[in-house]
RNA sequence: CGGGGUGUGGCGCAGUUGGUAGCGCGCCUGGUUUGGGACCAGGAGGUCGAAGGUUCGAGUCCUUUCACCCCGACCA
């Protein structure tokens, strides 16, 4: 490729507005250009190394023996009703209406679409398991687009989507997770395979792959001495007993002027924090429940780990008004002892979740849900019984973790998830099933696989830069070769020429800067930001011997070689 | 969705009490240059986000609206 000839060019001119280091170079090296918010161009440059990652990503796949299929953009909105999900995706689904009136929804992960698939074909037990996969545009109508590619409303994805028995799940799942780990390996990139929270997509775990990087969104503990690896959402610790020898005393009320704060309870009572209980009141707009979150004071509440504990999908605190009004209790003197089964006004039920963090403290003092009263020796069982027992904590960094180490906290960008999906969608939607050895029809046990494209290219310019550009791994460069001639002097060109040409020839992709009138400076200074692995200089101090000079991107040194060497050198990799 | 900010040529920006739009980069032409983003001369390119209003006159004032950026969407 001619650098005289390709559409979309570098900049010198830095924009205000990139944050990241991987949206301004990108942009810069002329890579990506934004259309709208969270809506990128990719130019020919970017979707180079788009397509490379992809050809990555399908080999690896096709290898694990999965098959590639494409699927349509627009799902009919009635799949979507059949597993509930116009209602409880995590995402805004984002619905389109033809001229006859039929509504779709821009596919935004294609499970329905899937199974709807894989039920118009009679399948028998003989051609299980099998695993289809696609790469296609998805839709997610994010409250705010963030970090260049990092965050975007519209992407490929590459999604999968395994059908088998409950056995062969098993293999099937160690195998994608064993194949991601050769892709982003391939990709330059080194993830950490973290446990998280399934969220929207149904199912009972999964696990995120992740790039650390303090450009990420997603906080995830991992405990090295063990490997155990969580995401924020769903890690667990282990919670130290406090006081458990002690005898249960009375309970008792008493008078408590004080602020609203655990910490004015604290000063108050003179009393450890951890013995204080702390009360948090939720209501769930999806289900119109009061949730009230009990837990020990010294610890936070985890919404994520709550919700799912509760069944709740759009948890938002209460308000003061419902606290006063409906549930007859105080803000800041909320307690599990004594409170409402369901408001007063609303009639709505209160579901009341213990964290289990409580039985590893007797005594416990909090609010009596009024003004100003406390009390003192509360105890789980004798005076309260939560209606559901569970841990709803939150890990902090230098927790100890499950497997017995400290917990440290990390930062990174989720490049590509895998999930078990189980009977989750073959149970809600109709004539999910093959046929037995029996003869009789059984639920397919289903996983999802997918990787986001265009941010695994985000995560690979995060992993590998410096101030002056990217360095593009090997896999994943746009060409392998940027060959610059200085100057305009016949001699120059024509050697440049030649070597553009033999360098073809032996099968390396080049990127040509024949710009006549483009200075040396220019030519150094895009050969960095573009940033591939080797930059080619053609001049008539390096020909005074016959020798052009090569140097690698990650490296400060040139040499001056012949040019079979210099072939030989470059076609190497 | 809440709060704050910004919209002027491809990019980055200036524009005074309202008086008919400018700078740098980039782009085009010619010339001088040529190993880390050169210099000189000439040139093209703008419904000032959009709509409405006030005014003799609006980039500037008023109203409405749209887009984009940042922070937040939480512990009583």
């Amino acid at each position: 490729m001619r650098v005289s000839q390709l559409f979309g060019r570098t900049s010198k001119t830095e924009g205000a507005d990139y944050k990241s280091p991987s949206h301004r170079l990108l942009v810069q090296g002329g890579f990506v250009r934004e259309s709208t918010a969270g809506r990128y161009y990719m130019l020919p440059l970017g979707q180079v190394v788009h397509s490379k990652i992809t050809d990555v990503v399908r080999r690896h796949m096709n290898d694990a023996g999965a098959q590639e299929v494409l699927m349509p953009t627009l799902h009919p909105l009635e799949l979507w009703a059949e597993t509930n999900r116009t209602t409880t995706t995590g995402f805004e689904l984002m619905k389109i209406t033809d001229r006859r009136g039929a509504d779709f929804a821009l596919g935004g992960t294609a499970e329905e679409m899937a199974v709807d698939l894989v039920r118009k074909f009679n399948v028998s037990y003989k051609d299980l398991p099998f695993n289809v996969y696609q790469f296609s545009m998805k839709f997610r109508d994010e409250m705010r687009a963030r970090g260049g590619l990092l965050r975007v409303r519209e992407f490929v994805m590459k999604d999968a989507y395994s059908f088998g028995t409950e056995v062969q799940f098993k293999e099937t799942y160690q195998q994608m997770w064993d194949t991601y780990v050769a892709i982003f390996t391939e990709l330059g990139l080194k993830v950490d395979v973290v446990a998280a929270d399934n969220g929207y997509i149904g199912g009972e775990y999964c696990h995120e792959f992740i790039v650390e990087s303090d450009q990420g969104e997603s906080r995830y503990f991992i405990d090295e001495t063990s490997g155990y690896a969580a995401h924020e959402d769903v890690a667990t610790f282990k919670v130290d007993d406090k006081n458990m020898d002690e005898e249960l005393r009375d309970l008792q009320e008493v008078e408590a002027v004080r602020g609203t704060t655990m910490e004015d309870g604290v000063k108050l009572h003179n009393l450890p924090l951890w013995q204080q209980t702390k009360d948090v009141l939720f209501f769930d707009e999806a289900t119109k429940r009061y949730i009230l979150a009990i837990i020990r004071g010294d610890f936070d509440v985890n919404e994520t780990k709550l919700m799912q504990v509760a069944g709740a999908w759009e948890l938002r605190s209460a308000t003061e008004e419902e606290i006063r009004e409906d549930l007859d209790s105080e803000p800041g003197f909320i307690s599990p002892v004594g409170f409402v089964k369901k408001g007063r006004k609303s009639g709505r039920p209160v579901v009341i979740v213990g964290d289990k963090s409580l039985r590893t403290v007797r005594n416990m003092y909090g609010g009596n849900n009024k003004k100003s009263a406390d009390l003192l020796n509360i105890n789980i069982d004798r005076d309260y019984k939560p209606d559901i027992e569970a841990d709803i904590a939150l890990a902090q960094p230098g927790f100890t973790g499950p497997d017995g180490g400290v917990l440290v906290e990390k930062k990174g960008i989720e490049v590509g998830n895998i999930f078990q999906l189980g009977y989750h969608y073959t149970n809600l939607m109709h004539d999910a099933e093959y046929t037995d050895e029996q003869g009789k029809r059984q639920k397919y046990y289903m996983g999802c696989y997918g990787i986001g494209i265009g941010r695994t290219l985000a995560a690979i310019a995060e992993a590998h830069h410096d101030d002056k550009g990217i360095l593009w791994p090997d896999n994943v460069a746009p060409y392998a070769v940027y060959l610059a001639p200085l100057g305009e002097s016949e001699n120059v060109l024509a050697a440049a020429d030649s070597l553009y040409e033999d360098l073809r020839k032996a099968g390396v992709a080049v990127l040509y800067d024949d710009r006549n009138a483009a200075r040396a400076g220019e030519k150094f200074a895009d050969a960095d930001l573009i940033g591939l692995p080797y930059r080619i200089v053609v001049s008539d101090r390096s020909l005074q011997n016959g020798q052009f000079e090569v140097k690698h991107r990650s490296s400060q040194e040139a040499q001056l070689l012949e040019k079979d060497n210099v072939i030989k050198m470059v076609a190497a990799k």
